[in-house]
DNA sequence: ACCCGATAGCCTCACGCCGACGAGAAGGCG
DNA sequence: CGCCTTCTCGTCGGCGTGAGGCTATCGGGT
């Protein structure tokens, strides 16, 4: 009566920006199949675990994080991958979750594979299906900055107005007028909350830091495409 | 070293607009757990099946139409539902899934069980955790159809602008002057695609017929709340 | 000490989209 | 023929955004 039994795990997408470049989390194969390829980090669901719970298990184990529900950082689920085939092994059912995290060291190779930070455009050839999984929380993550403040869960507690600004950069890969920038952010109610301190040391006007505020909707959106109103095609 | 063994299923949130209101298929369930309790249409994944295509195949056999890549119609992932002890039963992943239809009649009760459209807002203790599900696919709806040009897929192939603004009205439950939508879903390039019918026999002046164009973007997207720019908080 | 480049932050202007609304076009109905 | 309804086009003002000028304030070089 029920319908064949999949083994369930959970894929983590975990970006972050480092060096104003979109990085993802990979885990270097210890084992077959797809040994010594690079991977995404994840893990089967446990007895009586829900998928967001071995998400964040997988997570906190990668990273050393506990990312859930703090200020900062994010979690979300992506979707669920279940082509008949993408596992050599048998019928497995991987869910994908997206992981947004400030800029952390690459987690220490003591017991567990290789594990690292790499840029998103130079990785290909992931084992199983993870290009695609990939690809899909990279676009969902671009997508979400838009008409979020999620772009903040890249961020350190306190930030700068640039910081912020280099995470869009990095993200859409395009550039962003500083003040224009400027002027969108902090006129969002509840997007940011300015502290008392400035950043010394820098190269120009120190700059205010800011924290995250309760906000979550952008309204209006912040467009990335410079919408042309031009007539494409009809 | 697997985790536990789940069986899969596809459970399908499918909505559509009859009478200025939104509607989704329910099944009565002629079977435990949950019998003669209204669920959302589904069912388990076959072996060589992909998620999509299991979802394909039950809103096909739900509804007696072939939707999928159809000019009308959408079928897209919603997310993953695996809270141990969500089925009686056992260990079951469900993987919802959202289908837009234009107005059809009610499946036959021929020798399955009995499924009817039911207007949402009177819907409430569905099996499982099915509330929870409809309540995501509703939301994914009323959130799409802010950015792209998904109310579409809830028209039958030829229909007028008021046709298409009465599916705004009915999701998101709001008023939209008519003016103004006319004028923003005509001016936006592929969106809308004049044909030479007019429509007779109604109460006013005839209305232009529009097939569906080739844009699924919407930029800038249709806000639904009133922005209010007045400062907030802080 | 001084200048200069770089960054942060504020301000102005122009243009386009949108909400509010008027008015004409084109049909049905009594 | 009036009258109502609905469709369609136009107008006006407000707001958000892109573009860019300008000042404040640092580090670093001469």
């Amino acid at each position: 009566m029920r319908g064949n039994l999949f083994a369930v795990a959970v894929d983590l997408v975990v970006l972050t920006v480092r060096h104003d470049q979109l990085h993802v989390l990979l885990v270097r194969r210890g084992e077959r199949p797809y040994e010594s390829h690079w991977a995404l980090p994840g893990g089967f669901v446990r007895a009586d675990e829900d998928l967001g719970d071995t998400a964040a298990r997988e997570l906190a184990a990668q990273t050393g994080t506990a990312t859930q529900g703090a200020v900062q950082g994010h979690l979300e689920q992506l979707g669920g991958y279940a082509a008949p085939g993408r596992d050599p092994r048998g019928r497995v059912l991987s869910m994908g979750y997206l992981a947004l995290l400030p800029d952390i060291p690459d987690p220490e190779t003591t017991n567990g594979p290789t594990a690292a930070f790499l840029p998103v455009e130079d990785v290909y050839g992931l084992a199983f299906d993870h290009d695609v999984i990939l690809a899909d929380g990279v676009e969902r993550a671009r997508a979400k900055l838009e008409y979020t403040t999620l772009a903040a869960a890249f961020c350190p507690p306190e930030f700068t107005v640039t910081d912020l600004r280099r995470v869009y950069e990095a993200v859409w890969r395009t550039e962003i007028d500083p003040r224009n920038f400027q002027r969108k952010v902090t006129s969002t109610p509840g997007f940011l909350i300015p502290t008392a301190t400035r950043v010394t040391g820098g190269r120009g006007r120190p700059p205010q830091l800011f924290r995250r505020g309760p906000a979550t909707a952008l309204h209006p959106p912040m467009l990335r495409e410079p919408v042309s109103m031009a007539h494409a095609t009809t």
